[in-house]
DNA sequence: ATTGATTGCGATAACGTTTGCGATAGATAT
DNA sequence: ATATCTATCGCAAACGTTATCGCAATCAAT
C-alpha cells in the first residue's frame, strides 16, 4: 500500500507502485500519469559535503563579496569594467580566503595549458639531460610548464607516450626519437592535429616540420681532419645502429679520408647498440687487424671513455699507439686520462633552440618552417695530443 | 529613423534608438518595454568557424551516431548501460573520426589529472637526474605523467615553482629542497590544501610530511671510520652550505672520531658553497697546516673529483700523503684517477621510494606518514687504498 | 524630450567530460 | 490483466573558468 505523495499533484490516494529502479522503490500517479521515486538527499549531501573542505573557487568569494561570478573574475583579472573599490574588495578577499584560480577550468576554456610536453630517450644521461636543463630554463622564462617522458630508447614507448602527451593536456611538444626509430607514422598521425612539434637532436630528414640538430657531418669531419693530421691512417669508426640519424657522421668520417688520400677499409667501420660488450667487442677486432689501427673515432663519449679505459687496462698507451676521439663532450672526458679529444655539440643549446623555435609558434603562430642547426666545436685534448 | 524589429513583439513602429553600446547601435521597444541590440551574427560564426578546424569531440560522435552524449561516454568507458551492439558502433565511429578523449575535461570532473610534479634543484647533474629517472619510471608504469621543475638551488624560484604546480595541475608533489632553503612556510601552507607531498634526500625534520631520505649519518660514519682505518688521523671535512639537511652528515663523522678516540679539530671542519673556488679555498688552507692533514672528506662526489685533480696538479700523491673521499658515487668518480672511495647513496631507489610513498597517498588515500630511509654502502677504490 | 555615450555589474553560454536519475518499451511474474 | 523488472538510453547538473551581451543608471548634448 504505498503512502507517497505525488510531486506534480501533491495528491496520495491514486499512487501505485511501479517498478524498483535502482534498488529504490518506483511510484505512479493515476491522476497525473507520473512517474517518480521517492526524494533523494544523496545528490545534496554529496555537494554539500564537498564544500567543506574544497578549495576555495570564484563562486565561494563571489558568495562572500555579495557579486557576481563574473565580476569576481573581472575583477582579478583587472578588468577595467569593475569599479577600483570593488576590485580592491574582491582582490582583498581572495587573499584572505586564499584563492588559487584552477588552472583545469582556464584550460579548458582558454584551450591552452601553458605546458609543453618533452619526449627524450633517456633523462639520467648527461648528454640528454644538459638538453633537458636548457629546455626547462627557457621555458620557465616564459611562464610554460614541462612535462618529460622519457621512451627509454624503445619505439613503442615513444608511441605511447606521444599519445598520451597530446591530448589537450600540452600547447606543443619537443621530440628527440629513439634510436630505433625509423617510421615516424605516430608523428605524421599528430602534425595535422593542430598542435606545433619540433624535433630535436635526432631528427627525421623526410618530414616537413622544424627540428633543431647539431652540425654532425662537419664535427665528424674536423674530428676525423684532426686524427689525420696527428698521423693517423687507419681510423677505426665506432657507430650507433645504422637507422639513426645522427649517423650523418659517417659522411664527415668519409670525406675527410677522401679529401686527404686514405683509402676507406669497411672493416674499420663498425656499427654497435652502445651496450659495453659490443663495444669491447669492436674494439678487439680493430685490434686484431694487419696492420694495427692508430686511432678510433667513437660517435659517442661514453663509448670512448670505456675504451680508453679497456685500451689502458691492455697496457696500450694513448695517444703513442692508438689515438682517441670521442663525441659530445660529456664530462667524464675531461676527468678520463688521458682526457678526451672530442667535439662539443651544445647540447644545452640545442635544447634551448628547440624550445624557443616551439614556442615562437605557440605564441606567435608563426607557420614557417625552420631547420636550425647549432654550430660545434673541436676540443683537442690530451687523447690524440702525440 | 530606426527600422529595427523588436525581437519581443516583431513590431517595426514603435521602436527608438537607445544609446550605442559597445560600438552597436541599440534599440527600445515602447510597447514590450524592451531594449536590444541587432542580431549578431559574432559568436554563431564563431562557434561555427570553429567545428572544421577542432578536435572531435564527445558531441560530434553523438551527432554522427544519432545518440546522446551521456551515451557515447558510457559506450566508450565499457559501462554495461549501454546494449553492445551501440557500443561497438560508437567505438568503431569514434576510432574513424579519430576521437581523443580531452584530458583537461576529465581532470576537472574526475578531480583528478594522473600527474605528478617533482620540484628538484638541478636536473642536469646525474646525481638528481638519476633520482628523476627512478621517479619518472615508477610514474609511467602507474600511468602518471610527471611535470618538472627546475629550482637552480634558488629558494625564491622554488617558491614560485611550487605557486603554480599546486593550482590543481597536480595529483601529488615531490620535492627535494634547495641548498639554501631554511624557510618552510611555503610547504606548510599547500600540506593542508588535500594534495598529498612527499619530500625526498632533501628533507626536513620537523615537517611532519612524509619524505624519503638517505642514511646520511652512517654513511659518514662507514666512511670516516675507513679512512681511520687506513691509517688517517687528521680528516679534512668538506660540507655544503650550513643550513642543509644532509649536514647530519657532520654528525658521522664526529661519532667515528669520538669511537675511535681521536681528537675534533674545528679547523678541519669546513662549510662551502660548493663553488670551485670555494672548494680549492678550503684545500689550500687544510695543505697549509701543521701538521699536515692526511685524508679529505668531501660531501660531493663532484667536489671530490675536483679535489683530486687540484691535488695531482700539486704534485701530492693520493692516497699515500692524503686519502680522498666523496659521497654519492657518481660515474665521474670511476673514471678518476685514482678512482674515488664513496659511498653510494642509491639515488635511484630514492626516487622510486619516494614516487611510491606518493602514489600510495594519492590512490589508496592512506594518510600514514611514513619517513623511509634508503640504506647505502661503502664502496672503497684506489684514493683511500695505501 | 530625444538621442548619445559611459560606467558598473549580472546572466548566461560556452569549454568537454562524467554521472545520478528519470523515463520509456518490452519482458516477466502474479 | 495487473504489477513488477530489466535493458537502454536521454536529460541535466555538475567541474571552475572566461567572455559575450544585456541592462539599468547616469550624464551630456541636442
Amino acid at each position: 500500500m504505498p503512502r507517497a505523495k505525488c510531486p506534480k499533484c501533491q495528491k496520495i490516494e491514486r499512487i501505485l507502485k511501479s517498478g524498483i529502479i535502482r534498488g529504490k522503490q518506483r511510484f505512479y500517479c493515476k491522476d497525473c500519469n507520473y512517474h517518480f521515486t521517492l526524494v533523494h538527499e544523496s545528490r545534496k549531501q554529496k555537494t554539500e559535503a564537498r564544500k567543506n573542505n574544497d578549495k576555495t573557487s570564484l563562486k565561494d568569494i563571489a558568495n562572500a563579496a555579495g557579486v557576481s561570478i563574473s565580476t569576481v573574475s573581472r575583477a582579478l583579472n583587472e578588468h577595467p569594467d569593475i569599479s577600483i573599490e570593488t576590485r580592491m574588495a574582491i582582490k582583498t578577499l581572495a587573499k584572505t580566503m586564499d584563492y588559487q584560480p584552477n588552472l583545469l577550468a582556464q584550460s579548458l576554456v582558454n584551450r591552452s595549458t601553458h605546458t609543453i610536453g618533452v619526449i627524450i630517450p633517456n633523462l639520467e644521461t648527461t648528454f640528454f639531460s644538459s638538453m633537458l636543463g636548457g629546455i626547462q630554463h627557457i621555458a620557465a622564462q616564459s611562464g610554460y610548464r614541462v612535462v618529460i617522458c622519457q621512451s627509454d630508447e624503445s619505439h613503442t614507448i615513444e608511441v605511447a607516450n606521444l599519445q598520451a602527451l597530446m591530448n589537450n593536456m600540452i600547447d606543443g611538444l619537443l621530440i628527440c626519437h629513439t634510436l630505433n626509430t625509423t617510421n615516424f607514422d605516430h608523428l605524421k598521425m599528430q602534425i595535422n592535429r593542430g598542435i606545433p612539434i619540433v624535433q630535436f637532436y635526432r631528427v627525421s630528414d623526410n618530414l616537413d616540420i622544424p627540428k633543431v640538430y647539431s652540425d654532425d657531418e662537419s664535427g665528424a669531419f674536423q674530428i676525423t681532419e684532426h686524427l689525420i693530421k696527428k698521423g693517423s691512417k687507419k681510423i677505426g669508426l665506432l657507430l650507433g645502429p645504422k637507422a639513426l640519424s645522427i649517423n650523418k657522421r659517417l659522411n664527415g668520417y668519409l670525406k675527410a679520408l677522401n679529401l686527404h688520400g686514405i683509402e676507406i677499409d669497411d672493416k674499420l667501420i663498425k656499427h654497435v647498440d652502445f651496450s659495453y660488450n659490443a663495444v669491447i667487442k669492436a674494439v678487439d677486432e680493430w685490434l686484431e687487424m694487419e696492420p694495427a689501427i692508430d686511432a678510433i673515432f667513437s660517435i659517442s663519449d661514453k663509448c670512448a671513455v670505456q675504451i680508453i679505459r679497456y685500451l689502458k687496462s691492455k697496457k696500450i698507451i694513448i695517444p703513442n699507439m692508438i689515438s682517441v676521439c670521442g663525441f659530445g663532450n660529456e664530462y667524464t672526458g675531461e676527468i678520463v686520462e688521458p682526457q678526451l679529444t672530442t667535439f662539443d655539440v651544445k647540447t644545452r643549446e640545442i635544447g634551448e633552440a628547440a624550445v624557443k623555435l616551439l614556442l615562437d609558434q605557440i605564441i606567435q603562430k608563426t607557420s614557417k618552417i625552420k631547420k636550425q642547426m647549432i654550430k660545434g666545436s673541436l676540443i683537442v685534448r690530451e687523447s690524440t695530443d702525440k
